[in-house]
Parts: C-alpha cells; sequence; structure tokens
DNA sequence: GCAAGGATATCG
DNA sequence: GATATCCTTGCA
C-alpha cells in the first residue's frame, strides 16, 4: 500500500484503508493470512482525548509521532492487543485503529491463533469441509480489534514494523482495481466514553454499510 | 450484565 | 511504590 494514502489527513487515510489487505506471510508453518479491513478508528493528534497521544509522547505511544505506514500495538484491558496504523507526517501523532477485518485466506490458521488466546468453551464439531460457502463464524473471526491481533497473531513486539514495505512479512496491501468501492459509513468511535465530549460523539469510526465482519451490533453496522 | 487481566499514567 | 483506569471479549 502506497505510504502516501497514510501521509495525509487522518480521516482520509482511515477511508483509505477500508479495502485494504492486511497481509502475513506464512511463517513457522502456518499459511498465509490474508483480511480485508472492513472497519477502522481514526485517533488524531494531541487534543484528541480519545486518544494514546493525549498524554502528549511517552514510552508507549512513541511511534504515534513518527513516520506514518508503521505498526502501533498496544495492549488493552490487560488480554487484547490492538493493531493501530500511523498516519501523517513524522511529529504529528495520529493514527487509525484497525477494528475488524473479513477473512479471506489462511482462515483456519486464524481460529486457531484467535483459540490460542481466547478459550473457545463451546466444543462444537467443526462442520464438514465440503461446504463451499463459509460459515457466519468465520467471517466474524476479526470482528473486533482484539480479535484481529489474535488472527494475525499480532502482538505489540510488532509495534515499529514498516506496513507499507512490500517485502515486509506483515504488510497492507491496496485491493485489486476491479473491486467494486463499498459504501462507507461513520459513527461514534467505540469505548471512548471516558474521553467525555466532543470526542465521544466525533464521527471518527468507518465501516463497510452492512458487512458481516463488522463488529459490534447488527445496528451499528 | 459483568468479571477477567496486566500495562500505563498519575499521584502520594 | 500504590492505584484507578483502560481504543475488549465471552460468558452468565
Amino acid at each position: 500500500m502506497d505510504r502516501s494514502l497514510l501521509a495525509g489527513p487522518t480521516l482520509a487515510a482511515a477511508r483509505a484503508l477500508l479495502g485494504a489487505r492486511l497481509v502475513r506471510d506464512p511463517h513457522d508453518s502456518l499459511p498465509r493470512r490474508i483480511g480485508r479491513i472492513v472497519e477502522v478508528e481514526a485517533y488524531i493528534g494531541e487534543d484528541d482525548r480519545a486518544s494514546h497521544a493525549r498524554f502528549g509522547r511517552t514510552a508507549r505511544n512513541a511511534v504515534m509521532f513518527g513516520p506514518p505506514g508503521i505498526a502501533y500495538v498496544y495492549l488493552v484491558y490487560g488480554m487484547y492487543d490492538c493493531l493501530n496504523i500511523v498516519t501523517e507526517p513524522e511529529g504529528s501523532p495520529a493514527a487509525v485503529l484497525v477494528r475488524a477485518v473479513e477473512p479471506l485466506e489462511g482462515i483456519d490458521a486464524m481460529r486457531s491463533a484467535r483459540e490460542a488466546l481466547v478459550r473457545d468453551r463451546r466444543r462444537r464439531p467443526v462442520p464438514a469441509s465440503s461446504s463451499p460457502a463459509r460459515s457466519v463464524r468465520d467471517l466474524r473471526l476479526a470482528s473486533g480489534p482484539g480479535l484481529v491481533a489474535a488472527a494475525f497473531g499480532i502482538t505489540r513486539s510488532d509495534t515499529g514494523r514498516d506496513l507499507c514495505d512490500a517485502g515486509s512479512s506483515l504488510r497492507l496491501e491496496a485491493p485489486p482495481r476491479d473491486e467494486n468501492r463499498a459504501t462507507i459509513r461513520a459513527t461514534a468511535r467505540i469505548g471512548v466514553d471516558y474521553a467525555g465530549p466532543p470526542w465521544t460523539t466525533r464521527p471518527w469510526r468507518f465501516l463497510v454499510a452492512g458487512h458481516p465482519s463488522v463488529s459490534g451490533p447488527a445496528r451499528l453496522r
């Protein structure tokens, strides 16, 4: 993915990221994993009281102040890693949180990686693989920021990786040219009540309207 | 509806 | 050094 798409205003970068592919190359006998980004949120500047940059530069958020296209991964609620993509030029702290992707390739590996972190208590038998259609469960394997990181095996140690480098084993790729441009919907961001107005109501969450892989209740898709 | 879970930023 | 808080999730 072209870095210039992420170097501009973060709201434009967030929209540009919808439809982009998150790719992790094969490793440790695991197959390639690919997902289509269907939901993101923008966090913009030190004034944004919902952003990790609100306290200024710290050890944790330092990469947010760096060049665009770099991964920023943090731990939330003591359990889940969340993948962000740094936007805007160096010195301007901003990032886009990847909240959901549609699994396209390496779905079994995504499920395994997720279950390694989140125990699946329901031992529901796996349906016969003869079925060509993906189950709803498949489509929702990575429908949440913690689930995206889990499905791709992304952790805080991935912070600093260049996602725009075509040679990186974890990277972003532009959508195929012939892919239909989806209808984009904007809503308030999720889980930022602590920030207070006006930050709680800024329509800085972007999603592919009606897509089954978007996180949260159906009415917010 | 709510507990789990650990790092983070802030305060004493 | 102690503690309130957090860009979530799956289960009761």
